[in-house]
DNA sequence: ATAATAGGCAAGCAGCTACTTGCCTATCAA
DNA sequence: TTGATAGGCAAGTAGCTGCTTGCCTATTAT
């Protein structure tokens, strides 16, 4: 049982995905992913440290994981003593068509 | 020269826009834009009352105006004593493509 | 002119949020 | 086994953010 995966508990509102996109060094993170999908949290850590000279520490980026997952950006699998983080684009399909098509819908 | 919209101050960084979407009051009130556009504080604050149950007072909607404009989501017009909005909906245009088409630029 | 309307400015405050710190568990190599 | 690696959990903290409060200016109606 427990699910490996973070879509079942939260239905993902379109909330988490705005907020989750609202801080830089997520949206970095996600930018990480984009280049190279799969990566573990130790993995970002140095890579975001050497690329975007971030001194963000380990807790700081596996918290920024969470709230990714929250939002289902990001998606984790667990492989022995790695956990692999991908990537996942869906959320951001329709985000802003709700204005640009001049139809409302909910929060 | 000196145009009247909201870009000539900042660049209007996409970060900007970003945490403008962050809140849900501010996307009501681009949902609101989007449905009647071109409408003064006043309106904007007795329609989102009306129709959302939002409790708002004029100064907190006039605050998010500003961050909405700062973001180039909402350009303002002055006419006499009324101030009306209009929705820009430019910056939403390539916001996610970012991560979508695999290729990451800047923060 | 006087009052009403539409909006602006700025200080203060409560809640949230990103980050740190310290300690813990789990897996793998020697 | 022991030690190193990969990651988790939880409390504490500083700074940001959304909102209120109070007072102010500008434009319009009477």
């Amino acid at each position: 049982m427990s699910d490996a995966g973070a879509d079942k508990g939260h239905p993902a509102e379109a909330g988490d995905v705005f907020k989750a996109l609202a801080d830089p060094t997520r949206r970095k993170i996600l930018d990480e992913l984009a280049e190279r999908d799969g990566q573990t949290l130790f993995e970002i850590c140095s890579r975001l440290a050497m690329k975007h000279q971030l001194g963000s520490s380990r807790q700081a980026i596996s918290q920024h994981l969470e709230v990714l997952i929250r939002a289902d950006l990001v998606a984790s699998r667990r492989a022995g003593r790695y956990k692999f983080h991908h990537l996942n684009t869906e959320p951001l399909e329709r985000l802003t068509d709700r204005w640009r098509n001049r139809e409302a819908k909910e929060s």
